[in-house]
DNA sequence: TCACTAACTTAGTTTACACTAAAGCTGCCG
DNA sequence: CGGCAGCTTTAGTGTAAACTAAGTTAGTGA
């Protein structure tokens, strides 16, 4: 249909190609489908990528990279170490957003243990994850170093307890399992491993921002756990 | 070839298919692939299943049975509450010896998140995750009676942390990630998650467990990481 | 021992998958 | 305007998926 420069389209490609791997799962999706989806007709797809395969490893690449600058993003504006953990535990990267601008992306890296035979997909998948442990490592280093943080446990247990629990909430998000992750006061999970973590100090905070919340809408319970946007 | 009793075969043929499903995902293991395995031929799996979804969501169905009845067993002989937790946090079913008997079969609840699209699937896999929430909270708020375990947070907030967790954990592992979870001191998340909930208690019990493993095989690295418990 | 029931096979059907050869456009540079 | 670089399509290929019709074999009870 519409001409693209090459780079474009194969950013267009990863896009429409992380929508349907995450619905669909990478067997699921098919790269008709995807090419449709594109807009485009399916040699195009072997145009940019060697093999379906190749282009499901360059989209959990590319998402570890969009995930890394997400973090330090979000991190920008909080110099000290305990409020940048305290970010980094609200703003979960399993969580996608499948809404409208299409940043769902990372249900892929989810699905992506699907292939638990193909050794290529499960090492791109392997080496994001210790990326993101030796992020949330750093982090949490500090954060103790700062002295506001517990000391009780090494950052490298701490970060992997981080990860199992995001990526357990993603998961659970990504099936759509509903009202997970949260109990019928509305408490929730980020409460839990941040409260334990940072201690007195976290709950304050989230009492301030829940009596903020509260001065804005009105009050009401706060159904959905599920596919709550930019939570975990 | 072997000819056996209808429910016999049934029950091989889910075995077969946990194999296979958890290796190679729902849309990846195929039907003639099933019966190969199983050593009989596909019209085999049509006499007693409906479909390849039927199957699988059968499997999804008995895999639930299994894990409950798993915990009944490893509480049998522990009728103090926060005895129980500490064997449930131990004990993950989501982590599969996939060794020899075949007891790899929970990847397959977390294969199931792939036909994302599928609504009976995921109806299944919901109702199942719910199932072990149920049988958790009730746990946690036991051993949260008998005194030996925090209040801070609610048995359903705490109940889910410990899915997230257990899910993640085994979700890592069913990809083959290596080390993770784990420190270079030999501190694994199990003892942290552990540790914030029964504390002191959980602490004196694993160094104990850590102490007789010393003596039976060699000195190792052991880490302290010794700070206040700021559990109740 | 015969016959009946139920487990099991053979030999397909249809559909759709990943992937490709070759030709058709479209806009850009001279 | 003319040519050409390279994006895109048409029209396939071979393979393998889920599923099935109809027949074959084996155990069981009278």
């Amino acid at each position: 249909m519409t001409r693209m420069p090459a780079a474009k389209r194969r950013e267009q490609l990863l896009d429409t190609a992380a929508r349907l791997f995450a619905t669909q799962g990478y067997a699921g999706a098919t790269t008709s489908q995807i090419a449709r989806a594109a807009g485009v007709t399916e040699p195009i797809i072997y145009r940019h990528f060697a093999s379906k395969r190749d282009l499901f490893i360059a989209l959990v690449d590319r998402t570890g990279d969009d995930t890394i600058k997400l973090w330090e993003h979000e991190l920008r504006s909080a110099p000290e170490p305990a409020e940048r953990l305290k970010r980094l535990i609200r703003a979960n990267p399993m969580v996608g957003h499948k809404s409208a601008g299409g940043r769902g992306v990372y249900r892929v890296i989810i699905q992506a243990m699907t292939e638990v035979e193909d050794p290529q997909i499960l090492d791109a998948v392997a080496r994001h994850i210790k990326m993101l442990h030796t992020f949330l490592v750093d982090e949490v280093g500090r954060a103790q170093d700062s002295g506001h943080v517990s000391k009780r446990f090494t950052p490298e247990i701490t970060a992997w307890s981080l990860i199992h629990m995001g990526l357990g909430y993603g998961v659970l998000s990504a099936m759509g399992v509903i009202q997970h992750g949260i109990d019928q006061k509305g408490n929730h999970v980020q409460d839990l491993i941040g409260e334990l973590m940072l201690g007195e100090r976290y709950r304050k905070q989230q009492q301030q921002a829940q009596q903020q919340q509260r001065e804005r809408h009105g009050p009401g319970a706060s159904g959905e756990g599920g596919e709550k946007v930019e939570n975990g």
